[in-house]
RNA sequence: GCCCCCGUAGCUCAGUGGAUCAGAGCGAGGGACUUCUAAUCCCUAGGUCGCAGGUUCGAAUCCUGCCGGGGGCGCCA
């Protein structure tokens, strides 16, 4: 697809091609300035070019000028050389409202990557111990996660959510050992888990007292796994696959790729262990795969697992792990090279953390220490939206300070409100114009309106624009958060122009009822978008 | 000691592969409800973008050093 400012910019490059008279030219930028009197565009183009021509900027970019204006006719009102050489362009009501008029067009599509052009990804996230309840911090994943997924997708990729369960090792025994106990009615060991739900788990196995702690563990995390589906679910996370660790040593993966390790000589024995020589890939130590005592490493497990998943053939792996994790990642991708895989098919994406804020103090959670904000605790104090918002709005790499005591609050205090509030309104204009007025404005030729815009008006116009761009962005650098500024800036604007603007009853001030109407859709649509992909309700009404 | 993240308005943070960016929300102060939802809107912040250098015509944005905060550095997971 392509969108109204794409299509501006490709005359910007075409323009700038003609005047260099053939041969290749560094894209341009085109971008929205910051001041009204910058024009509604800006681009660099002859500044680029000045060089290479061995001219002045300010004199390459009035050429630029004329063969933009030949190129777009009526669409530009005007371009004005400033500065050292930047073209400012000033474009027409007549370009804002065919462009209106292409936002609609694309439809549902709008804004959204091409198929085609997508790749398969894997995205693993959460991929907490199913040793107790999901944290608030494996939620800031879960919401991250989930939101990085739907935006690839809505991008154009292909996108399977992955979790991997942890399920054998030391905290898997542990966790038997600690339902065992408390089976027998007694309090779990002392490096076991004291949360009082492993007493609700425990009752809910028959006969878990007389079962050894394997069994117990088993059947523990089966109960456990459900439980975090259900949290997922709540919180609007579908995962396409829960990958087991167990069936990864039972398959004889793990040994099969400690095997193929051997091979190119990555491998070798010191002191009675196995390691893998990961400083051949940048890492700064070699690490062990088999212990002296014979065990496997969990790291082991773990190239096991990612070359699972390279071997399922995505082109793109991307793993989101915690802060806790930093130190994994050097060797992880150290063992990833070591069997053949292409540095850039890895990504692994490090998460920071979460701190509750309630009346000014601050609380970590540990799941060790029982003592813990659950991440159903925290939906159900503040609500699934609030979380959903509250934890995808700050950079995945950055700590995460979460206010409750403004994320509790139903008001408009609360900025997760705001975006659906404005949906929410615009949807009760939509009512009142009527559902014969809105099919009348979406089947008009809205393109061909003769309103003279409001600056409210085109503000908004040229605010819905950037979607598409915020869309690549957002999928590019991996950045949901960006959807939670830029939606509130859709909001924002629109309340500007709900304040400048009639709708309904347009003519009653000379304007134009069907193009403010489709205005009203078109703006309502990027909001309910935005919203989807941040996994937040877009209420008709509040 | 080494590695990673962070240090931007009172608070929480956006912006960060150079030029036409110092921004948002909250807080605080002052206004606007016979409106298409006031869960809203309008006005008010003058912050050396941690500090010091460097590269450049130009840096919050790149490089180096330092200071401060957080996290990580196991034959644990």
């Amino acid at each position: 697809m392509s969108d109204p400012v794409s299509e501006l910019r490709s005359a910007v490059l075409a323009a700038a091609l003609a005047v260099r008279g053939g041969g290749s030219v560094e894209p341009p930028i085109l971008e929205r300035p910051p001041k009204p009197e910058f024009g509604d565009y800006s681009t660099n183009a002859a500044m680029l070019l000045a060089p290479g021509l061995g001219e002045p900027p300010r004199q390459v970019a009035d050429q630029i000028a004329a063969e933009l204006g030949a190129r777009l006719g009526d669409s530009l009102r005007s371009a004005q050389v400033a500065g050292p050489g930047f073209l400012n362009l000033f474009m027409s009501d007549a370009w804002c409202a065919r462009s209106l008029a292409g936002i609609l067009e694309a439809g549902e599509a709008y804004g959204g990557g091409e198929r085609s052009a997508g790749r398969r990804m894997n995205v693993e996230f959460v991929s907490a111990n199913p040793t107790g309840p999901i944290t608030v911090a494996a939620g800031r994943h879960a919401a991250y996660g989930d939101s990085l997924c739907r935006i690839l997708e809505f991008a154009g990729n292909e996108v399977d959510r992955e979790y991997y369960v942890n399920d054998r090792g030391t905290q898997i025994e542990r966790f038997g050992a600690s339902i065992r106990a408390r089976a027998n009615g007694e309090p779990p060991p002392e490096d076991g888990y004291q949360g009082d739900y492993v007493v609700e788990v425990a009752e809910r196995i028959a006969g878990a007292a007389g079962m050894d702690s394997d069994e117990a563990a088993a059947l523990g995390v089966k109960i456990m796994l459900e439980e975090i589906r259900a949290t997922l679910e709540r919180f609007r996370v579908c995962m396409d696959v829960f990958a087991s660790e167990r069936s990864l040593h039972e398959s004889g993966a793990v040994t099969a790729v400690l095997e193929r390790l051997k091979h190119p000589g990555h491998v070798y024995p010191l002191e009675g262990a196995l390691w893998l020589r990961t400083t051949s890939f940048k890492d700064d130590k070699d690490r062990v795969l088999v212990r002296s005592g014979g065990e496997l490493t969990y790291f082991a497990s773990d190239i096991a697992y990612h070359e699972d998943k390279r071997s399922r053939g995505y082109d793109r792996v991307i793993a989101i792990w915690g802060a806790d994790h930093h130190g994994y990642v050097a060797r992880m991708r150290a063992a990833w090279e070591a069997l053949g895989g292409e540095p850039e098919g890895l990504e692994l994406l490090i998460m920071q953390l979460v701190n509750l804020l309630e009346g000014g103090q601050r609380s970590q959670m540990s799941k060790r220490g029982g003592e813990f904000v659950s991440l159903d605790d925290l939906m159900e104090d503040i609500g699934v939206d609030a979380t959903r918002w509250f934890l995808l709005q700050r950079s995945h790499d950055t700590t995460l300070d979460l206010d409750l005591d403004l994320a509790r609050r139903q008001n408009q205090d609360n900025p997760v409100y705001y975006a659906q509030y404005a949906h929410a309104r615009i949807a009760s204009v939509l009512r009142r114009a009527g559902e014969q007025r809105l099919g009348e404005a979406l089947a008009a030729d809205v393109g061909g309106s003769a309103e003279e815009l409001h600056h409210s008006s085109r503000r908004l116009v040229q605010r819905l624009l950037e979607f598409p761009e915020e869309i690549s962005d957002a999928a590019n650098r991996r950045a949901p958060h960006r959807l939670t500024t830029y939606v509130t800036e859709v909001a924002q604007d629109f309340s500007a122009f709900y304040r400048d603007c009639k709708v309904v009853g347009a003519a009653e001030e000379g304007g134009d009822e069907e193009l403010r109407i489709a205005m009203c859709e078109a703006t309502r649509r990027v909001i309910a978008r935005s919203l989807d992909l941040l996994g937040v309700a877009a209420p008709a009404e509040m």
